[in-house]
RNA sequence: CGCGGGGUGGAGCAGCUUGGUAGCUCGUCGGGCUCAUAACCCGAAGGUCGUAGGUUCAAAUCCUUCCUCCGCAACCA
């Protein structure tokens, strides 16, 4: 039987349409959900979105929709940008889902008899025109932060969760697990910055609006959005307070939370304390990847500067970026888009580096064997060195996946293209085929198109349209991991099919004077 | 003294755990080749590894000072 394999996204916030950055994260598990199927697992890979919540319901307010009219537009805008960017996510979670909403009530219900849910007083600084409350840090010279006016000590009815009973076990959790929170420097961020100095125990009830699942036994309660989202990664996979389904079983804990590292700490201590009191197991990983900034910048509406997957994909195609995304940002660095940069990779990656190698690959192919997949014939050291290349770099690949260096792993993959450009010049095939060495001319053009034909394998979690443009060039359908145990995978005798481009050069002056108007 | 991370040739990064010829990609310059998308291959220039000091036969790598950039600082998500 197969191993399963359950990877998530957090859920994104419906509260308008999300940049390039936000969608890095389903890209980036898209990768990892696709390199692991490749692998054998059985993969289970949800995402989402996180629906309630003050903002959201000033946000339908301004634009005179109903909260769940506001957030069905904008669920609809984010599932259509998660599928344009071509990812294969299982599962797509709403929060507004009524199935959710009732275990949700449930959840709460559950804790609150277990006692680690009980009824206490909010107490806090209250600006009383903006009907919000502000924390001390909050206040500017002392005032509300919106309207610049007086703040008032007010406290108001709430429902609270004990996570200082848990405090003890997370630290010690934490420690003895040191892959639980990824990056490890996130770890220390935590444990010293938030559990070691104290955990106060946490509001999980709010009056002052709405827009939020209601606490059933107290209606004029709605659930903190928290608990309300972060519970999304059990209740649609059958989690049952009583009856967990099979499929809850099976799937959790869940193998990978895949996270941005501004919300690691609901992820590692909110949601720790949350399963305890479920009695449940916490998920394997949490990783906290960085961000992408554009022009070294936060990316942000009200900056500005927010730029859209979904226009950078009209620009310069899905794959590419894609292609950005997984290769500029580091395991635990921010990542930087500009457009000149985004050019750059282009032009050098993909159209110099893959894209001509296939194309002068099955342009010779064609032109010293019409285009026949020829057998190999007379093998030098030359040949095995380019298959060892080949196959350190499998290895490689898969070594970085493991640890998610996503980044890295690409770059392994591209080692077998770069080394394959740098085969023909040491090869010269035009040169055999001036002096009829016709075997050796074999050797070369199979050993190619086999490299081709693996990178191409590997390639399929990160570019997999790409991927499928070059299977089809070479005619193969010998395209998963099995298929690239052995070098020689590609039938010989088979017809491949006509060369064609797979990314045309961007001329960068030319595009950016476009761009400009 | 709040906590954490970073500062390496023009750009982006690796190396630092387990001290010992400073590596990769892009860009620039020169050369080669002509199968290919002005692509590909080779070579060169360019760095006192933020600063000051210490440990050591030897430090980008360990310790300390300072400068600087960035994130976080809890009931907003």
């Amino acid at each position: 039987m197969k191993e399963k394999y359950y990877i998530s996204t957090a859920i994104a916030y419906t509260s308008g349409k999300p940049h390039i950055g936000n969608t890095y994260e389903i890209i980036l598990a898209d990768a990892i959900a696709r390199f692991k199927r490749a692998q054998g697992y059985d993969v289970y890979f949800q995402t989402g979105t996180d629906e309630h919540g003050e903002k959201i319901e000033l946000k339908a307010k301004d634009a005179g929709v109903t909260p769940q009219e506001y957030v069905d537009k904008v669920a609809a805008q984010i599932q259509e940008i998660w599928d344009k960017m071509n990812t294969s996510y299982d599962y797509f979670i709403r929060t507004t889902n009524k199935e959710h909403e009732a275990k949700v009530q449930k959840i709460f219900k559950k804790m609150y008899d277990k006692g680690d849910i009980y009824k206490g007083e909010y107490k806090g600084l209250y600006c009383t025109p903006c009907e919000s409350f502000w924390t001390e840090s909050q206040l500017v010279d002392g005032k509300c932060p919106d309207c610049g006016r007086d703040v008032e000590e007010k406290s108001e009815e709430a429902y609270f969760f004990k996570l200082s009973k848990y405090q003890d076990r997370l630290v010690e959790y934490i420690e003895t697990h040191p892959e639980f929170i990824q990056p490890e420097s996130r770890k220390n961020e935590m444990l010293n910055n938030f559990i070691k100095p104290g955990l106060q125990d946490l509001c999980v009830s709010r009056t002052s609006f709405s827009w939020g699942i209601p606490v059933d036994f107290d209606p004029k309660h709605v659930v903190y959005v928290w608990l309300d989202a972060l519970t999304n990664y059990i209740t649609e996979i059958g989690y049952d307070t009583e009856n967990p389904a099979d499929n809850f079983n099976k799937l959790w804990p869940a193998d990978l939370h895949l996270i941005g590292k501004d919300i690691i700490r609901f992820h590692t201590i909110y949601w720790p304390c949350f399963l305890w009191s479920l009695d449940l197991d916490l998920p394997k990983q949490v990783f906290g990847h960085p961000w992408l900034l554009t022009n070294n910048d936060k990316i942000g509406k009200s900056r500005g500067n927010a730029v859209y997957a979904d226009d950078l994909a009209d620009l310069f195609g899905v794959d590419a970026v894609r292609y950005y995304v997984l290769h500029e940002i580091p395991f635990a660095n921010d990542g930087n888009l500009t457009y000149e940069l985004m050019i750059e990779r282009y032009n050098s990656d993909l159209a110099n580096i893959l894209g001509n190698l296939v194309n002068r690959t099955i342009s010779m192919a064609k032109k010293y064997f019409d285009g026949i997949v020829p057998e190999i014939g007379i093998e030098e050291d030359i040949d095995i060195d380019l298959r060892n290349t080949v196959k350190e770099s499998i290895h490689a690949t898969s070594n970085a996946m493991e640890s998610l260096k996503v980044a890295e792993a690409i770059d392994h993959v591209f080692e077998i293209f770069r080394r394959s450009n740098k085969y023909i010049d040491e090869t010269c095939p035009w040169t055999l085929a001036k002096e009829e060495k016709t075997e050796k001319l074999q050797t070369v053009i199979y050993n190619l198109l086999e490299s081709i034909r693996v990178g191409a394998v590997l390639l399929h979690s990160f570019l997999p349209e790409t991927s499928e443009k070059i299977f089809a060039q070479l005619n193969t359908d010998k395209v998963d991991f099995d298929s690239i145990k052995e070098f020689g995978g590609l039938e010989s005798g088979k017809t491949l099919n006509e060369p064609s481009a797979l990314f045309a050069r961007i001329d960068k002056d030319k595009f950016l004077e476009e761009l400009q108007k």
